[in-house]
DNA sequence: TATTGTTATACTCTATAACTATA
DNA sequence: TATAGTTATAGAGTATAACAATA
């Protein structure tokens, strides 16, 4: 009896997972990303930031005065898609956008004291939720995944 | 010189790397996901399928008869969502809605033989540009990843 | 000529809400 | 009442092309 119920279970398995999207990476990866992008919005909030202006933000809490082109290619969008995250990031008191002697054409971004308190905060408040739905994972799992979507990134030009 | 070279390229990969960010799996998984993704489109052309598009033929194919509603919760979208994309394949003429005796409610997808032939040549040029993306990748490496996704994936409702 | 920030625009993906026809 | 498919609509996210100011 054991066995006939492990049979049904393990065809019921099959019957879930056994498509041929399962193989692909790009599948794994778009549903994976989704679950944790959704985590990532519960842990901000209705109101909080949403994953791009949280990218952004850390960045420049972390390189102040970068500019906006070199933050959009270390983001990976264009220069015209950054616009609107810096916009907000400013409406919210986050950053400022600052002139820069020598180069009247470059807005360097400095972040303001309150955008660095709201970046710690987010910062810790992400991080806790992650851990919370990855709880699954050991460290070491998360370290090798982490690893693992890196050495795709590298390939990057 | 040595030294000096190698110090100078490790400080440039420090700072490259080093951002707050790098620690999130939902930043790697994202920016990951990008690359991958914009494979998957230059891997089937400009008028190729897209990557939703792809899943839905690829399941169709797989479980012939299945209705949009299971569809779409497999694919884990909206059953809104799914219509356009059955439109655009039944257009080419990849699968025909039928109605189902017994229930006049529901259409069953049932995939045509051009659509059966147009995803197998789809899900070989992909596996193909994906491996070649990849490669730098080890068969291991790859088990390993599809393994953590499916496992972040597994905690879902 | 090239670059920075910007605007305008359009396209894809997705969700929500409401409708219809069935059950 | 509930479900399947559908429509309408709106909101993210992103890219492309063009522009003004500056280098």
């Amino acid at each position: 009896m054991a066995g006939s119920e492990e049979s049904k279970i393990a065809e019921l398995k099959r019957e879930q997972d056994a498509s041929d999207l399962e193989e692909f990476i790009g599948y794994n990866l778009k549903r994976a990303y989704v679950i944790v992008q959704n985590d990532f919005r519960a842990a901000l909030g209705k109101d909080g930031l949403g994953p791009r202006v949280f990218s952004a933000l850390s960045l420049v809490v972390q390189f102040s005065h970068i500019t906006q082109s070199r933050l959009a290619r270390k983001l990976g969008i264009e220069r015209s898609g950054l616009v609107a995250i810096i916009d907000e990031l400013e409406g919210r008191g986050f950053l400022a956008r600052t002139t820069v002697p020598g180069d009247r054409r470059v807005q360097a971004l400095v972040p303001t004291k309150q955008g660095i308190t709201a970046y710690r905060d987010a910062q810790a408040r992400v991080k806790e939720h992650e851990d919370l739905l990855l709880e699954n994972l050991t460290a070491a799992e998360k370290q090798t995944l982490i690893g693992l979507l890196q050495k795709i990134r590298s390939g990057e030009e």
